[in-house]
DNA sequence: TAGGATTCGTTCGAATTCGAACCAGCTGAA
DNA sequence: TTCAGCTGGTTCGAATTCGAACGAATCCTA
C-alpha cells in the first residue's frame, strides 16, 4: 500500500506468508511426534509433555496451575489428563500440606520407567525432524528467537496488555 | 550416554530444552492470535485460516482435501469448519464439475469483507508478537529454518518412512 | 469395458480442550 | 476477629478434533 515503509515493518504479504509458513510446520511437527508416542509408546504428546515437566523439577512434583501454565493448557484440561495419568497408574496426586487447596502431582515410578522408555524415541524423532537439519549456529539462532518472542508474550500478560488495531491512524493523506 | 558424539548430535538436555521451549511459544503464540481473533472477529484461527486460504487463492476457491492438507487437520474437520462458515455466510460450498465427488470451497462476498477486516488487526498482532522484535537476518534466517523443517516433513511424507528407534544400536561396547 | 483399488467427502462416536460457574481455603485490611 | 476478595482445583456443557467406516465416483489395468 504505501511504499515509504522498508526498514522496520514487513510487506503485508511477507507478514502472512512467513506466519502461515511458521503455523503450518509446527502443526506438521506436532502431528508427527503425537502420531509416533501414541503409536509407539500409549502416550499423547500432552500427557508425555506433562511427565517430562514432572521429571524436570527436583521434587519429581508439580502443583497443576504451575502445571497448567507451563504446557499452556486450560486447568480444566490439566486436570482431565492428569486424571487419565494416574488412572494409568503414571502419575499420582498427592494433598499439599502448605494450602489445603493444593495438589502436588508426582510421577510414580511407572511413570518414569514410561518416560525413560519414551523419552529417547522421541528426542531422536525429534532431532531428525527438527534439529539434525540445521547447524549449530542456526540452532543459537533459534534458541534465541524463541528467547525473544518468549519475552515478548511475558511481557505482554504481565501488562496484559489491551490490545486495539487502530485501522488506520488518521494522518495518512 | 555414550561420550563420543558431539559434533553433529545434540545432548540429549539440549535438544528438550529447545523442543519444549518451542512447543511452549508457538503454544502461547496461537492462543494469543486464536483469543484475539474470537474476542473482536468471532473468528476461530482455524476458520481465520480457511479463509485466507481462500483468499490467497486464484479462483478464489479450494477443493476440500486441498484445504485439509493446507491447515494441517483431519478432512472431518475440515468438513465440520466449512459447515459452520457456511452457516456464517462467510463461505460457500460448490459442486465441483470436473468431479462428481468434489467439493469448492469459495468465499462469500460476507467472507472477503471480514477477512479484509480482520486481516490487518491479526496481522499486525503477528508482527508485534512474533516479527518486529527480530531483525531482517533473524527473518532472514527463519524463514530458511521453516524451508528447512518442511522439506524435511515433505520428505518423510513422501516416503512414508516407517521410523524405528534403535534403542541400542548393538554396537557401543 | 468390467472390476478392483483409490480418492473425495461425510457421518459417527470417542477424546480432548475450553471457559464459566462453583466450592473451599487462604489473605489482608478494618 | 471478621469479612470481602483472591486463588487452586474441579465440574459441567459446548466446541472442536480425530480416526474409522462408509457410499459414491474415478482411475487403472487386464
Amino acid at each position: 500500500m504505501a511504499a515509504g515503509d522498508f526498514e522496520s515493518r514487513w510487506l503485508p504479504a511477507d507478514v502472512n506468508a512467513v506466519w502461515t509458513r511458521f503455523l503450518r510446520v509446527t502443526h506438521r511437527l506436532e502431528h508427527q511426534i503425537d502420531r509416533r508416542l501414541q503409536e509407539q509408546h500409549d502416550l499423547t504428546l500432552t500427557q508425555y509433555e506433562i511427565l517430562v515437566r514432572l521429571a524436570d523439577t527436583d521434587e519429581g512434583a508439580m502443583r497443576m496451575s504451575d502445571l497448567a501454565d507451563r504446557i499452556v493448557t486450560a486447568k480444566s484440561a490439566v486436570t482431565y489428563q492428569v486424571n487419565k495419568l494416574s488412572a494409568k497408574g503414571l502419575a499420582e496426586r498427592n494433598k499439599c500440606d502448605e494450602d489445603n487447596r493444593g495438589i502436588w502431582v508426582a510421577l510414580t515410578t511407572a511413570g518414569s520407567e514410561r518416560l525413560e522408555k519414551a523419552a529417547p524415541c522421541i528426542l531422536s524423532l525429534v532431532r531428525e525432524l527438527f534439529l539434525d537439519a540445521i547447524n549449530c549456529d542456526q540452532a543459537a539462532e533459534l534458541d534465541k528467537l524463541l528467547g525473544i518472542w518468549s519475552d515478548n508474550l511475558d511481557e505482554r500478560d504481565r501488562n496484559s496488555i489491551p490490545f486495539v488495531h487502530e485501522d488506520l491512524p488518521a494522518e495518512a493523506a
